[in-house]
DNA sequence: CAGCCGTGGGC
DNA sequence: TGCCCAAGGCT
């Protein structure tokens, strides 16, 4: 038996949160934008900095207009600073290539930087009104538990994943897209990764888990990642000093904020790499463009 | 494909 | 408190 897809977008339509990205007038850049920056990081961090953009950056070209330096400092602490320049690199594309339009497509999505198979079918059907498979952890969560009645989602896997949620959406473009937002909020309100709140769910009743008995998640372990020491904590860091300085600053400045030099010009010269930092020609740091 | 890439809040 | 988790993507 399938998921009562007209009851989930009812539901959603009852209590989705009012997010600004959601309202009808929010345009395909500023959807995209929002996708990008709710990667791996929460609605309540991203909801300000997002206001922000939008004011500031309307559409792709007045991002690409400004030095990456200044849309690193922009993107604040939102985490993975690395989604700013690719967004950066995305919306010159756009400006260059797509006359400043947001593509519609896909395939044609899947070819910007920072754009994956989630992030280019979100696009799609969030700004476009497309049918098409998103899948992010919430749904996974949703699939794994509402059809497969499972504890949890086991490791991903892009095809099977696309496939079980492309059987659950129906036919026509705008209940699908619906339905793709409905089984996001759902995961993120309902079906939560721990403590659900099943006595809320409006799919109580037709789910696997529930006629399971509530199983245990029985997969693999999932691998759990390590923060405090590692190169991720220590470029944060000094992507920091960076962030919060006027201009350039010396390399004295940079040691302070960790004490192994061996890990620490590692980090320095992997923001480097990364084009999160340049070096002056009198041998200072900076955010890019900014000297 | 496993491992890496930031940051902060909740339990 | 430490651990888990949060609208992933890239190599």
């Amino acid at each position: 038996m399938g998921l009562d897809t007209d009851v989930l977008i009812d539901w959603f339509a009852e209590v989705g949160r009012d997010l600004p990205w959601r309202e009808p007038d929010c345009s395909a850049w500023g959807v995209l934008v929002s996708e990008i920056m709710l990667q791996q990081t929460p609605v309540s961090r991203v909801q300000p900095i997002w206001l922000e953009w939008m004011a500031r950056w309307p559409v792709p070209s007045a991002l690409a207009a400004e030095t990456t330096g200044e849309v690193v400092r922009a993107w604040g602490k939102l985490g993975y600073p690395r989604r700013a320049l690719r967004l950066h690199a995305a919306a010159t594309v756009i400006a260059q290539e797509h006359g400043d339009v947001v593509p519609s497509d896909v395939d044609t999505l899947l070819a910007l930087p920072g754009i994956g198979a989630y992030t280019a079918r979100a696009v799609a059907a969030f700004a476009y009104g497309k049918r098409a498979p998103v899948v992010d952890t919430n749904v996974r969560r949703v699939v794994a538990r509402a059809v497969h009645g499972a504890g949890d989602a086991g490791p991903a896997s892009n095809t099977r994943d696309m496939a079980d949620v492309e059987a659950l959406l129906p036919a026509e473009d705008a209940p699908a897209a619906k339905l793709s937002a409905a089984l996001m909020e759902l995961g993120a309100l309902i079906c939560t990764a721990r403590s659900p709140k099943c006595a809320d769910c409006p799919i109580y009743a037709e789910c696997a888990w529930q006629r399971n008995g509530r199983p245990e998640y029985a997969g693999p372990a999932k691998p759990v990642q390590k923060f405090a020491g590692t190169d991720r904590q220590v470029r944060g860091l000094l992507l920091d000093v960076l962030r919060g300085a006027e201009g350039p600053v010396e390399k004295a400045r940079l040691d302070l904020v960790w004490h192994e030099s061996g890990q620490r010009d590692r980090c320095l010269d992997s923001l480097l790499v990364d084009g999160l930092l340049e070096q002056t020609r009198d041998g200072l740091f900076a955010l890019p463009g900014e000297h």
